[in-house]
DNA sequence: TGCGATAAAACTGTATGCAGTTATTGTACA
DNA sequence: TGTACAATAACTGCATACAGTTTTATCGCA
């Protein structure tokens, strides 16, 4: 499979919360797959034409940007990129370091009342590792941490890792269509899974750094080093 | 001491890099010190008319202020307030995680050459820990997390934890003027230096975690607790 | 007196215009 | 040919104006 870039659409999807999200997301799509190299300099004007929108939004949209540490912009000079491989990798750790504390407060605070929801997602987590598509997997792996972060009941932890998804979806579509990463995640989300139930915060929060760390691993193989999986 | 809240000051500082960061400012400020009441809603023209200036600024510090996560807004109805103890509590727990991570790569990356910098900077903490004010003690906290940040070459993760500063200078303040905490921090300074001196990664992304939450503490009692320290 | 509907007021979201500053390009001189 | 300076062009930052939606207040009715 190609990864092949993406580009600044105009406003395709029919129900959107405001122009500003779309701007948003649009160049945050674009910005970590690459399109725009490190240093380059973000033109509102441009942006706001290629996206048939005003400046407005396009202005509250690269602020957005800048909170999320992706651009920087200069008082009177504009904004440029911010992201290149040194930057992903402190994005990886920062992933990590708040995602082990949502574990650790899962196992904490889970009680047996969840026990069979976290479960009944780890044995779909299994059969789709070997049956089913790479999207069903993308689903799962969504469904399965934001599980874990609802049984920690973490709002402010949550959202800050939201913040720092870096993985845009081609790049999760290519590491969740091998095989060999598939069985690692499985292993990985099952010893996470089990360390939550029995409440084991110590465990989970181990086990949820190493999976985060590893993934991370991958997709710096992926994007910045160029080592494609081998059935992609 | 009292600890008056911030209010809404009209451009003050001469030299200032763009209304909106000072307007962001100022409303983080002035949240941050409980001046506006979780759920209360903000208004950008009344805000921009307090402050001087025109909504387009407003609309942008807001925008800074929902990526920090401390208003969320809602679509056509304005942006909310959204900070709370259970929000602090979380904040903490992030710059806990955030904060030892980097501790962790200082330890990691120390060279022989950082090491009289930083026992310089312990024994100017010493010294000012008995003799000298608070605002001394508050300038050497900044120097010495500044010194980790630069150590572990932190730039994301360093950015991320700028906008997770919950604490307001007048908080600081207090804090840093009670004896027994004074007594408290030096210590744990002192531990997190040793280790990262020592090279030793573990040990100082534990004292680093338990330095950040010890202090959150503290912290939380001060200001939602209304535990004041016994030299206020 | 309580509830529902309608109308008015207010506020956000968006667009556009202008001033100040910065970056770039062209030219003159060494 | 390389460098410094100046003028032009472009871009950001800020202000203001307008349209659509939400909220609220008032009036009628049960």
């Amino acid at each position: 499979m190609s990864r092949d870039h993406a580009t600044l659409t105009p406003l395709e999807p029919q129900a959107f919360a405001g122009l500003r999200e779309h701007v948003h997301r649009a160049l945050r799509q674009v910005i970590l797959s690459g399109e725009y190299a490190p240093g380059a300099r973000l033109n509102e004007r441009a942006i706001a034409e290629q996206l048939g929108v005003s400046t407005t939004p396009v202005k509250e949209a690269l602020r957005l940007l800048e909170a999320d540490g992706l651009v920087c912009s200069k008082p009177r000079s504009g904004v440029i990129v911010n992201f290149d491989m040194a930057w992903a990798e402190e994005m990886i750790l920062a992933r990590a370091a708040i995602e082990s504390t949502i574990a650790r407060l899962a196992a904490q605070r889970v009680s047996t009342a969840d026990t069979p929801v976290l479960e009944a997602i780890l044995v779909e987590m299994r059969r789709a590792t070997s049956e089913s598509s790479a999207e069903d997997l993308m689903r799962l792996n969504e469904v399965f941490h934001r599980q874990i972060r609802s049984l920690a009941r973490a709002n402010y932890l949550g959202r800050l890792n939201d913040r720092q998804d870096l993985y845009d979806s081609d790049a999760r579509r290519v590491i969740h269509s091998d095989p060999a990463e598939r069985a690692r995640a499985l292993a990985e989300h099952d010893a996470i899974g089990r360390a939550v139930i029995a409440g084991d915060a110590e465990a989970a929060e181990a086990a949820m750094k190493a999976h985060v760390l590893r993934a991370g691993e991958t997709y710096l193989d992926l994007v910045f080093r160029n080592k494609e999986g081998p059935s992609s």
